[in-house]
DNA sequence: TTGACATATCCGCATATCCGGATATAGTAT
DNA sequence: ATACTATATCCGGATATGCGGATATGTCAA
Protein backbone atom coordinates (compact mmCIF):
# COMPACT_ATOMS: atom_id res chain seq x y z
CA UNK A 1 0.00 0.00 0.00
CA UNK A 2 2.94 2.74 1.07
CA UNK A 3 4.02 1.29 -2.33
CA UNK A 4 1.56 2.71 -4.19
CA UNK A 5 1.16 5.65 -2.49
CA UNK A 6 4.90 6.84 -2.70
CA UNK A 7 3.92 6.00 -6.59
CA UNK A 8 1.02 8.82 -6.64
CA UNK A 9 3.18 11.38 -4.74
CA UNK A 10 5.51 10.91 -7.59
CA UNK A 11 3.19 11.69 -10.01
CA UNK A 12 1.80 14.41 -7.56
CA UNK A 13 4.16 17.14 -9.12
CA UNK A 14 2.90 19.84 -12.21
CA UNK A 15 7.12 19.65 -12.84
CA UNK A 16 6.81 15.84 -12.79
CA UNK A 17 4.10 15.54 -14.86
CA UNK A 18 5.01 17.69 -17.31
CA UNK A 19 8.53 15.99 -17.93
CA UNK A 20 6.35 12.41 -17.93
CA UNK A 21 4.43 14.04 -20.37
CA UNK A 22 6.94 15.01 -22.52
CA UNK A 23 9.41 11.33 -22.02
CA UNK A 24 6.11 9.43 -22.91
CA UNK A 25 6.20 10.96 -26.55
CA UNK A 26 10.63 10.19 -26.99
CA UNK A 27 12.47 7.63 -26.60
CA UNK A 28 15.02 9.40 -24.43
CA UNK A 29 15.81 12.82 -23.60
CA UNK A 30 18.88 14.25 -21.65
CA UNK A 31 18.18 17.19 -18.67
CA UNK A 32 19.87 19.76 -21.08
CA UNK A 33 16.96 19.28 -22.95
CA UNK A 34 14.44 19.23 -20.50
CA UNK A 35 15.42 22.67 -18.61
CA UNK A 36 15.44 23.91 -21.84
CA UNK A 37 11.61 22.84 -22.80
CA UNK A 38 10.62 23.72 -19.36
CA UNK A 39 12.55 26.74 -18.93
CA UNK A 40 13.49 25.88 -15.25
CA UNK A 41 17.00 26.09 -13.54
CA UNK A 42 19.41 22.69 -13.77
CA UNK A 43 18.87 22.00 -10.04
CA UNK A 44 15.05 21.80 -10.28
CA UNK A 45 15.15 19.70 -13.18
CA UNK A 46 17.22 17.31 -12.21
CA UNK A 47 15.95 16.94 -8.91
CA UNK A 48 12.65 16.11 -9.56
CA UNK A 49 14.30 13.01 -12.32
CA UNK A 50 15.93 11.94 -9.46
CA UNK A 51 12.14 11.74 -7.66
CA UNK A 52 11.22 9.73 -10.92
CA UNK A 53 13.89 7.47 -10.88
CA UNK A 54 13.31 6.70 -7.38
CA UNK A 55 9.57 6.26 -7.63
CA UNK A 56 10.21 3.85 -10.51
CA UNK A 57 8.65 5.75 -13.44
CA UNK A 58 12.28 6.98 -15.37
CA UNK A 59 14.99 5.40 -15.91
CA UNK A 60 18.47 7.08 -16.18
CA UNK A 61 21.81 5.75 -18.57
CA UNK A 62 24.70 7.91 -18.74
CA UNK A 63 25.99 8.14 -22.23
CA UNK A 64 29.55 10.75 -21.76
CA UNK A 65 28.31 13.65 -20.02
CA UNK A 66 25.06 13.30 -20.62
CA UNK A 67 22.04 11.74 -18.73
CA UNK A 68 19.28 9.80 -20.87
CA UNK A 69 16.01 9.31 -18.90
CA UNK A 70 13.59 7.19 -20.34
CA UNK A 71 10.35 5.85 -19.27
CA UNK A 72 10.57 3.20 -17.77
CA UNK A 73 6.96 2.06 -16.88
CA UNK A 74 6.10 -1.33 -17.49
CA UNK A 75 3.04 -2.04 -20.46
CA UNK A 76 2.89 -6.08 -19.59
CA UNK A 77 1.30 -5.55 -15.84
CA UNK A 78 -1.55 -4.55 -15.31
CA UNK A 79 -0.89 -1.54 -13.15
CA UNK A 80 2.13 -0.47 -15.79
CA UNK A 81 -0.70 -0.57 -18.18
CA UNK A 82 -2.89 1.83 -16.39
CA UNK A 83 -0.42 4.37 -15.46
CA UNK A 84 0.92 4.72 -19.37
CA UNK A 85 -3.07 5.01 -20.40
CA UNK A 86 -3.38 7.50 -18.14
CA UNK A 87 0.19 9.37 -18.74
CA UNK A 88 -0.49 9.07 -22.86
CA UNK A 89 -4.47 10.91 -21.73
CA UNK A 90 -2.46 13.90 -20.00
CA UNK A 91 0.16 13.86 -22.80
CA UNK A 92 -2.66 14.29 -25.51
CA UNK A 93 -4.87 16.41 -23.50
CA UNK A 94 -3.62 19.25 -21.81
CA UNK A 95 -2.16 22.49 -23.34
CA UNK A 96 0.33 22.39 -20.70
CA UNK A 97 1.88 19.33 -22.50
CA UNK A 98 1.10 20.48 -25.95
CA UNK A 99 2.80 23.74 -25.53
CA UNK A 100 5.93 22.00 -24.10
CA UNK A 101 5.99 19.33 -26.66
CA UNK A 102 5.95 22.46 -29.27
CA UNK A 103 9.29 23.52 -27.40
CA UNK A 104 10.60 20.54 -27.40
CA UNK A 105 10.96 20.07 -30.85
CA UNK A 106 11.39 24.24 -31.88
CA UNK A 107 14.54 23.42 -29.15
CA UNK A 108 15.83 19.96 -30.83
CA UNK A 109 14.99 21.67 -34.38
CA UNK A 110 17.47 24.00 -33.14
CA UNK A 111 19.97 22.38 -31.80
CA UNK A 112 20.59 19.54 -34.80
CA UNK A 113 20.78 22.96 -36.83
CA UNK A 114 23.69 24.32 -35.23
CA UNK A 115 25.49 21.40 -34.02
CA UNK A 116 25.59 18.58 -36.79
CA UNK A 117 28.23 15.98 -34.93
CA UNK B 1 -2.86 19.63 -15.82
CA UNK B 2 -2.83 20.97 -12.58
CA UNK B 3 -5.81 19.31 -12.64
CA UNK B 4 -4.43 15.56 -12.96
CA UNK B 5 -1.68 16.49 -10.23
CA UNK B 6 -4.80 17.51 -7.64
CA UNK B 7 -5.87 14.13 -8.73
CA UNK B 8 -2.49 12.00 -7.87
CA UNK B 9 -2.04 14.19 -4.57
CA UNK B 10 -5.65 13.21 -3.68
CA UNK B 11 -4.22 9.36 -4.22
CA UNK B 12 -1.13 10.04 -2.66
CA UNK B 13 -1.83 9.09 1.04
CA UNK B 14 -2.07 6.05 2.26
CA UNK B 15 -4.92 6.78 4.51
CA UNK B 16 -6.90 8.07 1.43
CA UNK B 17 -6.11 4.70 -0.45
CA UNK B 18 -6.89 2.57 2.21
CA UNK B 19 -10.85 4.52 2.48
CA UNK B 20 -10.72 4.29 -1.39
CA UNK B 21 -9.71 0.26 -1.35
CA UNK B 22 -12.50 -0.36 0.74
CA UNK B 23 -15.18 1.72 -0.88
CA UNK B 24 -14.25 0.51 -4.33
CA UNK B 25 -15.39 -3.05 -3.28
CA UNK B 26 -18.99 -1.78 -1.50
CA UNK B 27 -21.86 0.05 -2.94
CA UNK B 28 -21.51 2.53 0.04
CA UNK B 29 -20.13 3.43 3.40
CA UNK B 30 -20.75 6.05 6.65
CA UNK B 31 -18.38 7.84 8.42
CA UNK B 32 -18.86 5.67 11.47
CA UNK B 33 -18.52 2.61 9.64
CA UNK B 34 -14.99 3.95 7.94
CA UNK B 35 -14.00 5.12 11.28
CA UNK B 36 -14.10 1.89 13.30
CA UNK B 37 -12.59 0.09 10.51
CA UNK B 38 -9.52 1.85 9.94
CA UNK B 39 -9.20 2.60 14.05
CA UNK B 40 -9.08 6.57 13.60
CA UNK B 41 -10.48 9.46 14.87
CA UNK B 42 -13.20 10.85 13.24
CA UNK B 43 -12.03 14.45 12.74
CA UNK B 44 -8.72 12.46 10.55
CA UNK B 45 -11.64 10.34 8.53
CA UNK B 46 -13.73 13.08 7.92
CA UNK B 47 -11.00 15.34 6.49
CA UNK B 48 -9.69 12.44 4.27
CA UNK B 49 -13.32 12.33 3.12
CA UNK B 50 -13.54 15.81 2.27
CA UNK B 51 -10.40 15.90 0.46
CA UNK B 52 -11.22 12.82 -1.76
CA UNK B 53 -14.83 14.55 -2.11
CA UNK B 54 -13.09 17.82 -3.51
CA UNK B 55 -11.08 15.96 -5.88
CA UNK B 56 -14.17 14.53 -7.20
CA UNK B 57 -13.19 10.70 -6.25
CA UNK B 58 -15.70 10.31 -4.30
CA UNK B 59 -19.50 11.80 -3.29
CA UNK B 60 -21.44 12.11 -0.18
CA UNK B 61 -24.94 11.85 0.15
CA UNK B 62 -26.83 12.26 3.77
CA UNK B 63 -29.34 10.43 4.91
CA UNK B 64 -30.38 11.36 8.27
CA UNK B 65 -27.53 11.66 10.51
CA UNK B 66 -25.44 9.86 8.67
CA UNK B 67 -23.17 10.45 5.25
CA UNK B 68 -22.48 8.02 3.10
CA UNK B 69 -19.67 8.05 0.81
CA UNK B 70 -19.64 6.15 -2.44
CA UNK B 71 -16.58 5.82 -5.13
CA UNK B 72 -17.54 8.46 -8.13
CA UNK B 73 -15.25 7.52 -10.91
CA UNK B 74 -16.65 7.43 -13.82
CA UNK B 75 -15.89 3.86 -15.96
CA UNK B 76 -16.76 5.36 -19.07
CA UNK B 77 -14.05 7.54 -19.84
CA UNK B 78 -10.47 7.21 -20.13
CA UNK B 79 -9.22 8.59 -17.06
CA UNK B 80 -12.10 6.83 -14.60
CA UNK B 81 -11.29 3.37 -16.39
CA UNK B 82 -7.61 3.72 -15.60
CA UNK B 83 -8.27 4.95 -12.31
CA UNK B 84 -10.63 1.81 -11.55
CA UNK B 85 -8.30 -0.29 -12.53
CA UNK B 86 -5.52 0.67 -10.12
CA UNK B 87 -7.87 0.88 -7.45
CA UNK B 88 -8.86 -2.33 -7.78
CA UNK B 89 -5.32 -3.82 -7.94
CA UNK B 90 -4.53 -1.85 -4.86
CA UNK B 91 -7.64 -3.47 -3.06
CA UNK B 92 -6.73 -7.09 -4.44
CA UNK B 93 -2.88 -7.10 -4.08
CA UNK B 94 -2.25 -5.49 -1.03
CA UNK B 95 -2.20 -6.94 2.39
CA UNK B 96 -3.36 -3.48 4.56
CA UNK B 97 -6.36 -3.40 2.08
CA UNK B 98 -6.90 -7.16 2.54
CA UNK B 99 -6.53 -6.86 6.90
CA UNK B 100 -9.09 -3.61 6.49
CA UNK B 101 -12.19 -5.49 4.31
CA UNK B 102 -11.78 -8.80 7.12
CA UNK B 103 -12.05 -6.08 9.59
CA UNK B 104 -15.00 -3.80 7.69
CA UNK B 105 -16.59 -7.64 7.60
CA UNK B 106 -16.31 -8.36 11.24
CA UNK B 107 -17.47 -4.66 12.21
CA UNK B 108 -20.46 -4.83 9.92
CA UNK B 109 -21.72 -8.09 11.31
CA UNK B 110 -21.45 -6.94 14.82
CA UNK B 111 -23.37 -4.75 14.00
CA UNK B 112 -26.35 -6.42 12.00
CA UNK B 113 -26.63 -8.44 15.11
CA UNK B 114 -26.59 -5.79 17.57
CA UNK B 115 -29.37 -3.07 16.32
CA UNK B 116 -31.57 -5.02 14.32
CA UNK B 117 -33.69 -1.82 13.09
C1' DT C 1 47.67 17.56 -14.59
C1' DT C 2 44.14 21.55 -16.00
C1' DG C 3 39.89 23.31 -17.92
C1' DA C 4 35.27 23.10 -19.51
C1' DC C 5 30.86 21.22 -19.50
C1' DA C 6 26.68 18.24 -17.86
C1' DT C 7 24.67 16.55 -14.03
C1' DA C 8 23.90 15.57 -9.03
C1' DT C 9 23.58 16.94 -4.46
C1' DC C 10 23.63 20.31 -0.55
C1' DC C 11 21.65 24.05 1.88
C1' DG C 12 18.43 27.40 3.97
C1' DC C 13 14.08 29.15 3.33
C1' DA C 14 9.07 29.21 2.17
C1' DT C 15 5.03 26.70 1.69
C1' DA C 16 2.04 22.66 1.98
C1' DT C 17 0.28 18.80 4.31
C1' DC C 18 -0.98 15.74 8.08
C1' DC C 19 -2.44 15.00 12.71
C1' DG C 20 -6.01 14.84 16.30
C1' DG C 21 -8.27 17.26 20.17
C1' DA C 22 -11.58 20.91 20.55
C1' DT C 23 -15.39 23.11 18.77
C1' DA C 24 -19.25 23.95 15.54
C1' DT C 25 -23.02 22.25 12.74
C1' DA C 26 -26.77 19.28 11.43
C1' DG C 27 -30.28 15.84 12.17
C1' DT C 28 -33.45 13.20 15.22
C1' DA C 29 -36.00 12.31 19.10
C1' DT C 30 -38.37 13.56 23.38
C1' DA D 1 -37.20 24.08 23.80
C1' DT D 2 -33.29 20.12 25.44
C1' DA D 3 -30.47 16.05 24.74
C1' DC D 4 -28.05 12.95 22.09
C1' DT D 5 -25.59 11.30 17.97
C1' DA D 6 -23.04 11.72 13.53
C1' DT D 7 -20.36 14.57 10.90
C1' DA D 8 -17.70 18.78 9.58
C1' DT D 9 -14.54 22.27 10.46
C1' DC D 10 -11.08 24.88 13.25
C1' DC D 11 -6.71 25.23 15.39
C1' DG D 12 -1.73 24.88 16.61
C1' DG D 13 2.12 22.13 16.09
C1' DA D 14 5.04 18.62 13.65
C1' DT D 15 6.65 16.96 9.41
C1' DA D 16 7.22 16.92 4.40
C1' DT D 17 7.96 19.04 0.07
C1' DG D 18 9.39 22.41 -3.41
C1' DC D 19 12.54 25.97 -4.70
C1' DG D 20 16.94 27.52 -6.78
C1' DG D 21 21.66 29.32 -5.93
C1' DA D 22 25.91 27.27 -4.45
C1' DT D 23 28.78 23.51 -4.44
C1' DA D 24 30.34 18.74 -5.48
C1' DT D 25 30.86 14.94 -8.70
C1' DG D 26 31.74 12.92 -13.04
C1' DT D 27 33.34 12.86 -17.91
C1' DC D 28 36.04 14.14 -21.67
C1' DA D 29 39.73 16.62 -24.06
C1' DA D 30 44.06 18.90 -24.36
Amino acid sequence: MERYANLFKALADETRLRLLALLVEREELCVCDLMATLDLPQSTVSRHLATLRHSGLVSGRRQGVWMYYRLAVDSGDETGAALGSLLRHVAARTDQARADRGRLRAYLAAKEKNTCD
